[in-house]
DNA sequence: CGTCGCCTTGATGAACATCAAGGAAAGTGG
DNA sequence: CCACTTTCCTTGATGTTCATCAAGGCGACG
């Protein structure tokens, strides 16, 4: 790793010291309610704020839970500023993580065939969130189908996400899982626009473990590990990607190579 | 094991040399569709045969695929008869078993996000399905969507019980899972009023393994070792349940102690 | 009756977990 | 502002579950 990706990342840290580098609230447009959210504002889709459903609660600080397991369900949450964990917990009371949410994406459709929450839901960082009833939200939807057609793609794209990440858990090792992992998370704050080589990773190092099922201990020696091979560049929450396309080596994510069954 | 249990096995066994236990056709009361289906047809809601919509392709035999990652998707199936397994391949060409499904249940919701079907499915046994075409099942969505409210239910199911998996594979060990995989498929069975105790599986080893992310011999261990302990009676697919207590017992699904995160 | 695929069982090995100890950062209370 | 504690992270040593390797059995099928 060369003195000037060094300097830039403990520049990065200096400047950021207890605040972070994200901006602190995505647009409308890049959020996945945009369409459902701007129809009910009833304005042509540029902004979905001002319609009468969205409820914005009081920001969530680190550590507090948006929803609990076993809490009754009511609302579909957007992330606004900030980050999320859902996990579920065992009768064991072993836990899981099952994924982080960023600015613009939905969470809770896992619990909308139930009456209560399937899962939890917890603040990594100082967490805003858009809050719809979702008894209103189906109302207007009913009103107007077309609404209903987005939510549901929603649906099945999360569904797909799941699939992938089962074939991530099951298939891969370590490395690979973490690989792909650092990979999702960029590709995910590109797509909110922010830098995508210069990752602050909002969740602990035992949180990424847990959520590619690995140790705690084997997290912090793949760090080290991509660090000395000079493919990141770490400095505790601030990550830097050097080396883009030997990670994608790693998680064998070539996009070329995929085979179809034959036959 | 008693005598008299191998026997029935073993009576079973016989009688069903090269046919099935299970009955040919499930009824359309306990289909996931029922309701979507019988409000297309139009009528109140105990039959959804002779609808315009529902189609009936000829049934596929075993080793035949419904429809292969990259496909078209054009199409929601519901299996009527026989069993699906559907599965994804990775790009380096490793496979990850996705779930077996069962007369009754709904399968490929993943794909309504995109254009192409992301997982393959093939059938385990001669199967039959029903063939909703995805564009015509959104039209008349559209003029009742009381009914897209039915499929969003069962996406939202499908998502939790993703969830539910995630949790099995990432934090169980062998035993736990293969208990909780029986379970899982004797409630199955019994949905559609099987007999849950007598379960004729009809995926392969390799795949329950696969399934599971565990190696054939260790599926092929875990089967010798229950029937050992007089928890399974196993005689190649068929496989009794003696001890329904003891393998919920081992794979940690007593219902009284689940433990809300308090604080 | 012989071949083939699938399954079983045993022997060995490896990836990763667990155990253990120390260090750096963040929070706490004076 | 500075000790003090606590939490989180890192790194090394050891252990264990499960995968892999290998060989043989058994039913299915022609």
């Amino acid at each position: 790793m060369s003195v000037a990706q060094l300097r830039e990342l403990d520049s990065a840290d200096k400047i950021t010291n207890h605040v972070s580098i994200l901006p602190r609230q995505i647009s409308c447009k890049s959020c996945d309610l945009q369409k459902l959210c701007s129809s009910l504002a009833g304005d042509t889709g540029l902004s979905g704020t001002g319609n009468t459903i969205t409820e914005h609660p009081r920001p969530l600080h680190r550590g507090e839970h948006l929803f609990r397991q076993g809490d009754l369900f009511r609302h579909l949450y957007v992330v606004r500023t900030g980050s999320i964990k859902l996990y579920l917990t065992s009768y064991d009371g072993s836990e899981q993580t099952l994924n982080f949410y960023f600015p613009g994406e939905l969470l809770s459709l896992d619990s909308i065939a139930s009456q209560q929450h399937k899962t939890s839901a917890i603040a990594l960082d100082t967490t805003s969130v858009c809050r719809l009833p979702f008894e209103q939200v189906k109302r207007f939807c009913h009103q107007q189908p077309e609404l209903y057609d987005q939510l549901f793609l929603l649906a099945g794209r999360e569904i797909a996400n799941e699939h992938n990440m089962t074939l991530t858990l099951g298939q891969k090792q370590a490395e690979e899982k973490f690989a792909a992992f650092l990979l999702d998370i960029a590709r995910r704050y590109k797509n909110n626009q922010y830098d995508h080589r210069q990752l602050e990773l909002c969740m602990s190092r035992h949180d990424i473990a847990n959520y590619l099922c690995l140790a705690d201990e084997t997290i912090s020696r793949l760090f080290s590990k991509f660090s000395a091979q000079g493919i990141l560049n770490t400095n505790r929450k601030f990550v830097a990607i050097l080396d883009f396309a030997r990670l994608r080596e790693i998680a064998n994510m070539d996009q070329g190579r995929l085979q179809q069954a034959s036959n």
